[in-house]
DNA sequence: CGATGTCTTGAGCTCTGTCAACGGGCGTGG
DNA sequence: CCACGCCCGTTGACAGAGCTCAAGACATCG
């Protein structure tokens, strides 16, 4: 147990380093073109053809499905060094509308200029692998939160996910700046906005969270424990009867 | 609208080939180490160290995600052709356990082999790239259903999911065999086991499926448009009204 | 034949979705 | 400057989908 802490450990560490890392890599060894983005915008779309890669160089992505019956779904979020477009490889064409939720900057190269410099640059096919790997990893937590926590874990262990992707970016971690809706976090997280409001409510109310200024968005977290603390206590699981 | 059904027609038609060009290819170019399992074997383990890649020639294996509380989650099914470990690239450690459901056989290959023989056979990568592209965009449909549709809906489409995946390798899609308990159903598909007992029964009233045998996991699905038509009629969507 | 595990079905309760009302922030326009 | 509308967030009341608990039927295997 101590060596799987160690390891964490170091993993953590290196994380920010990774990301710089791959920024800096894709930038010296591909033609790359920069893109502004602002709240809204789509870097791609569902359906229009594959060609293209992206990195996210500064702000907020969201990947957003969209069913047969024309609901939408948020299935992931993107912050700074994460790739977009990956699910479009397979099929030619891309699976998700990609929107930006903040100004910010991405970077977009072709998949076949990748392949071509990868062939004399091989950590870039390791990024490239990494960053695929990571997402199914990341995937799969969010299926297994979706699944088996309830309702005010799910919004503490976003808030949490959040907190954590900021400080693996070195960024501030006390106080995070959500910059979506009630509406878009309760469709990530499966639920609706109302019970979005409730569990937030509730988590000020028990002081894990504090809410700064007039806005209801940035979101103060004096300390990180008591958030995994209210996480453990709310998590009365689903099936917590083991299912074999 | 039609250039998209073709689309998905042409891609339908080439699924089983594209499965057995995979295997013959990862058989051709690398050194592969065949493995027959059995119900219950794991192939690897959630911490093991990464270090080969899979993809199973028959059979049927579970990847089953270890939660921080002690929570077994089923978070994804694999067939022929499907590859296992990709989740292990990025951390250098499994992320799950994968548990074989059947009798099967198993290949697997250093991930190195592949990367070093992929120089040679560019269309090796081309395989690893789709497989995990192929697999995030599905991971993305799971978490659409999960979060968009109610029990009956999720219990329906799991079934089409099946026959589809049967069918894509050729094998019957009339007959399906699940071999996995209702317990098992339920928590891949998150819900209890008697929702998903209670999901297969009301079906069964409907005549959108019949259980054949005294056994209850072999499943008969007369008409699969029944079951999509089914689907599309017990999916009273949880969040209707548009997020945005 | 009993023992065990699985599946089904019922009854009650809880969580969370639904509907509704209200307040606050912000931009627009008078 | 204030009035107004709009969007967002909060909170309450209620209902319903699905979980929990429980009992019994069925299949398999020793």
């Amino acid at each position: 147990m101590t060596s799987e802490l160690g390891r964490r450990a170091v993993e953590e560490a290196s994380f920010g380093q990774r990301i710089a890392d791959t920024l800096h890599l894709v930038q010296a060894t591909l033609p790359v073109q920069r893109r502004m983005v602002h709240a809204g915008d789509a870097i791609y779309q569902v359906g229009q053809e594959f060609g293209s890669l992206y990195v996210v160089n500064s702000g907020l992505v969201k990947m957003v499905n969209l069913s047969s019956e024309g609901r939408e779904q948020v299935v992931a979020l993107h912050f700074r060094g994460d790739w977009l477009g990956l699910d479009g490889i397979a099929g030619g064409h891309y699976g998700c509308d990609a929107i930006a939720m903040d100004t910010g900057e991405v970077w977009s190269f072709r998949y076949e200029d990748l392949l071509q410099a990868a062939l004399r640059t091989p950590a870039l096919l390791s990024a490239l692998h990494q960053a695929m790997s990571r997402q199914l990893a990341r995937d799969h937590e969010s299926l297994q939160s979706l699944c088996a926590l309830p309702a005010d874990a799910r919004v503490a262990g976003f808030l949490h996910y959040w907190a954590q992707a900021m400080e693996k970016r070195g960024l501030r971690t006390d106080q995070i700046s959500l910059r979506m809706t009630r509406a878009e976090i309760g469709n990530y997280l499966g639920m609706t906005l109302e019970t979005v409001s409730r569990a937030l409510s509730r988590m000020a109310r028990g002081d894990v969270i504090r809410f700064v200024e007039k806005g209801r968005r940035d979101i103060h977290i004096p300390r990180v424990d008591a958030l995994t603390a209210f996480m453990r206590q709310v998590a009365t699981p689903v099936d917590a009867r083991a299912f074999h």
